[in-house]
DNA sequence: CGGTACGCTACATTATTTGTAGCAATGCGC
DNA sequence: GCGCATTGCTACAAATAATGTAGCGTACCG
């Protein structure tokens, strides 16, 4: 039954087809290396080029698109000299990620 | 002919070299469809098609993979004659999510 | 038995990511 | 000015992953 129409709230962001918000973020968040950019951004600004470092020196190409995507979303902006770095909004969400951080570590003892 | 590796059914998880666990849970939910799935399983088990069909039509191909991955970390579970359900690890990183959700909605009320 | 649903796989087509190289613009010491 | 380093960002071929469709083998139910 799900047929509805795109009207995406955001360029091609995968599964907002039903026009909840929580289907466009996990799409947005579940893009490749989308999550550890915003982790590795949580402290302090970096530069591009930092962070493709901190993020295991993932390609340019995918950083770029990332950040653009980010910034499109209005979660992560870009200072003049100073690199990127989460906006108010962007540090909300990293707000709302920190039970995940504290569940990491519980099932990094799985048996 | 690319049999799967049977001691790492697919790479390592990224970042899992580091020791950091948060490093590895993100590459793992990083990974297409892997939210999305945890999300639609949050309320009640479902079968592999009826997950299909809720996760916007998903390939099998990738479903079977997520799902594979989703087992291995252990954070779900396959009954048999009932589909597959989060473990209760799996429920607690879904309500380590619940905060994203509350979260989406102030985000698509952005300017 | 016939029909249906399950988990799961094959496989060719398509899309995305990777890795490497490089560009234009800015800033800094000289 | 000049050279040199660093920034954000892009090109592009090769490698990898996802999609879409079909189908397998195994159950279950009539």
């Amino acid at each position: 039954m799900p047929k509805p129409d795109v009207a995406t709230n955001q360029r091609a962001v995968r599964g907002s087809r039903t026009g909840r918000p929580i289907m466009a973020l996990l799409d947005l968040l579940g893009r490749r290396w989308t999550l550890r950019i915003v982790w590795e951004l949580r402290d302090a600004p970096l530069t591009s080029r930092a962070l493709r470092i901190a993020c295991d020196d993932a390609s340019p190409t995918v950083i770029q698109a990332r950040l653009s995507e980010l910034r499109e979303a209005g979660l992560v902006e870009l200072l003049a000299g100073d690199g990127y770095r989460l906006t108010p909004l962007g540090r909300e969400l990293m707000e709302s990620f920190l039970p995940l951080h504290r569940f990491a570590e519980r099932w990094s003892r799985r048996g």
